[in-house]
DNA sequence: GATGAATGAGGGTTCATTCAT
DNA sequence: CATGAATGAACCCTCATTCAT
């Protein structure tokens, strides 16, 4: 199983650094994301999680209330992490329309790197929907800046973001299943750009930029 | 049941009045609708489709041999009329980007008019992925046509498929969630063919124009 | 363990003659009274409920929604053959004390030919108030009569209630846990007619007039 | 908590503050009334328990050996101080019959002045039977004391005892519960007082004479 | 083909209780 | 003494599925 994208994986690691009672949380965050991983969320029990995490299913419940709690936890914390990682492998960068193919690209790529860890996202996106809101919000920032840039144009600001949200979906999935051609991360970042009424060839250009790279 | 688009209703009801063996078949199909939609179709129990169907859970095991079946039956049922309904209303249009637009806004459009249809829809398509397939079949048809026209202009087929149904699908539900502004469908075609390397003007005047009527 | 008295025993047999769904809710019925006297009904599991039954606990979710629907039919069943089957008793009894004595006697006396049955009863009755509720209308009916009979004189019906009822419960009990004097049933119908107001003498003779046989 | 009537309150309260080092001992059993009150004895947990006390389930199995260890000794406290407040209330009186309707009118008022209270008492006799005993004896003694006064006759102790305590459980509820008319404690006191072979006449007036003043 | 009663393998959740710190 | 984390045995309930009639 492919292991965590790096700065999830540090979250987690943060946590189990901390006392006991959140080191066993953490334990418990962990087995869910195998358990989640190989079986989907949906299908995924507590016994089963539990167990992954070496523990009692009465311990669970002295962490998580719920089943639907963990899934909630587990969603801010990715929704954190992943927001805090793609914004600061961004940082510094002013132009709306180069964040936003960044943006799309660190997505995709994911599906490439750790599809496994992909599907899960998109599993859990799913399953808690606040986690897709929250990844929405930094785009919509990026889009908003491209807007006042005159980067972007777009018809309205919601069919914007389904066309952002939509893409990095079907793309990171279509990916992460290995049903994309090599470089399919800039083919949809290209259109995506187009989308957002950059011209073909400036928005080509900006989606096969090299990507800048990721803080450590 | 939230009535569907009329000529998708009609379709359905074509292919449901078939032989006049499968009579109770088709009454567990339509009953399944109604109770997906109710409940969502992953919380459904056989017991509940049975009886809205008005018969026992053991009929439903004359007529289907696991309840993943009827899944499909229900998915394969949806396709062949959706496809067929969309296919015929852009019956004798000839250019590729007009019947795409026509396309992005029909499913768009059903989240309008049949909210529970169209999240019914999606519903179904997250569980049986055969569906998502099917339908993007008819999408690559016409893409592929304006490609040859020289209409669209794709980095790659994979990257424009990720469009079409990536933006299909969360507009289609950010419209049938109520989340959406007026006319979000013509919005939201205007980006796709953007997308596809269609200049801005030309797009926004093409997602625009009036669709023609459906056919009885 | 003691026989059902013969009135809730015969309400039995007749479900039991039923056709098959209510020959099994009457299988399950029964097998609560057992586990009921022998564990209690707040103890009680319905898995020992079903397995008494010789069924499986899914099977007694076919029958029952709940356990407490159960508790409810089981009171309902008690609550309709018990009452009818003292009201027969004193069929054809006009003088409202007599009946009153009769009452109370048939009660008690239940405490010692079936003590684990009083006791069982003594439990619904905790369990399910609205089983007090319909066992005190006869009492109160035949307290009813007596009064305007002037047989009876009392500052209050709640009071009078309270008497007829508290006694009642608190006399079984004692009886059916042993701790009894022979007669008990004779001295507690003497005490509560005096409260509600009669003579002495004539109290005690009425509580120890002999008993009217039981109709078949 | 509803308050206790005042000199019950008292008594509790006294033997709670016991040696110094049971302090935390005393903080659970007066948790443990709240949680009994608020959810009832059956349905009360440990844990709510300990957390009432301020304090971990842990600490509590430090005091107690068993949840039901707690509940004797509650009972055994409520027992004494409800005993005391009640022997006290009579003190100096030397009519058995007088003594007798004092203690029914305590009760009973007790149902009116702090019902959550009353309901309680109710529920821990039911849970722990013996403290239902220890509040016989003191009604017994005056029954006895009654008897050698030749105020009462009765056809045999267990029967009046049934009387008394029977009514007195009874009334209590009704009144705890608001089912009761004004001064169900005076008709109830009556009646018992009749039960107990006064005449009519003279239970009344004894039944409805002011109650002493609860000393301080 | 339809019935409907029965099944049984879990699933989520609770809670009295233990024990190392 | 107090803590608080952990346990594990149950419990209630659900539901896809089977099968004799």
């Amino acid at each position: 199983m492919p292991p965590l994208p790096g700065p999830v994986a540090a979250a987690f690691q943060a946590l189990l650094a901390g006392p006991k009672r959140e080191r066993t949380q953490a334990q418990l965050l962990q087995a869910s994301v195998q358990v989640f991983q190989s079986v989907g969320v949906s299908a995924a029990t507590v016994q089963q999680v539990a167990q992954a995490a070496g523990v009692t299913a009465g311990t669970f419940y002295n962490h998580f209330a719920t089943k639907d709690e963990l899934l909630a936890r587990l969603a801010e914390l990715i929704g954190a992490s992943l927001c805090r990682a793609i914004r600061d492998s961004a940082q510094g960068i002013e132009d709306g329309a180069w964040r936003m193919a960044i943006g799309q690209r660190r997505y995709v790529g994911m599906g490439v790197e750790s599809p496994a860890w992909a599907l899960l996202l998109i599993d859990v996106v799913a399953a808690a929907p606040q986690l897709g809101e929250a990844l929405a919000q930094d785009a919509l920032a990026d889009l908003r800046l491209g807007v006042r840039q005159k980067r972007f144009r777009v018809p309205s600001e919601d069919a914007a973001l389904d066309v952002i949200t939509g893409v990095c979906l079907a793309a990171t999935r279509r990916v992460a299943e290995g049903r994309a051609p090599a470089r399919h991360d800039v083919a949809t970042a290209a259109v995506v750009l187009r989308a957002l009424g950059m011209p073909p060839d400036e928005a080509a250009e900006l989606a096969r930029r090299p990507l800048p790279p990721l803080p450590a």
